[in-house]
DNA sequence: GGATATAGTTTACTCGATCAATCATTTAGC
DNA sequence: GCTAAATGATTGATCGAGTAAACTATATCC
């Protein structure tokens, strides 16, 4: 078999591309806020579920992701003066997250270029095709081991 | 909105997990090998290119990545006893990769890997809904910037 | 022959992610 | 009530992959 044949058969492949892609447009498109799109996503995060302050915690779970890995995250969003962690007064071992006000700023520009990006994408393939695309990608996932 | 009814509709977030889901899957499958997702894919493309030897600008293409990439990835893989270098005769510039022995062998666990990958995404989503998909995403990559 | 283009490497850097160790607090068991 | 175990989160070290710019060496074109 050729390699590009394999490749275009390959969801492992593909789906790494248009992540790269993903990366490269997030970036760019956050440039000047200098946000990756994991922290553009975190952000959003903070902001749909605000005025209820969010956990860390809660972050990871959503995310898909562990909670060092969120931490890093929240400490270079709380460096760029986005994002305030508060102590839980329900529960003094864990934090509340809040967005200051560049954060909220930011959120929204953020979110906006989520929704350019995603009426983009339905545009290009269309609503019920993207849908059942994703379906797909998400069904991928539980194959956990090779 | 929900940040979960936001994430479950993003084509942005649902690829990136899942390439992250793969990359983690690939890393325990090629853990005996110690490669990474991107050196397993490197690996089969030299070894499907075989016996006619690979240019690494022929990989950064086909793998839509830069040629520093490429170079690094292939110094480890060099590294590893895997794979070798040797100049391209027919321009003094360039390198042409081969597969060493043990390079071969780990092609061939890396493919039969990658298979049986395959195999088990189709058997979940079907083969028409899989190709579907990967039409979808790949359109996606048209999307440029926000 | 000299300017320019090309192949590849190198260096330094970023981002996202993971792991193990650690700390503080909460909860559970006795 | 007090200790032991579980939990929420941070830290620090490390990794893989990717990028960009500078650089070397060779090839090509006029």
């Amino acid at each position: 078999m050729r390699i590009e044949a394999f490749l275009r058969e390959s969801p492992m492949f593909t789906v790494k591309r248009a992540s790269r892609h993903f990366d490269r447009v997030a970036a760019d498109a956050f440039s000047a806020d200098g946000l990756g799109f994991m922290e553009g996503l975190l952000l959003a995060a903070i902001f749909f579920e605000a005025p209820r302050p969010i956990k860390p915690s809660h972050l990871a779970e959503t995310f898909a992701t562990t909670r060092g890995n969120v931490s890093h995250a929240i400490s270079s969003l709380e460096a760029k003066g986005l994002v305030q962690r508060k102590i839980d007064p329900s529960d003094a071992r864990g934090y509340l997250l809040a967005l200051k006000p560049p954060g909220k700023r930011c959120a929204l520009r953020v979110i906006a270029a989520f929704d350019r990006m995603q009426r983009g994408f339905e545009q290009k393939v269309g609503r019920a095709a993207l849908t059942e695309a994703l379906d797909a990608i998400r069904a991928l996932e539980s194959c956990k081991h090779i």
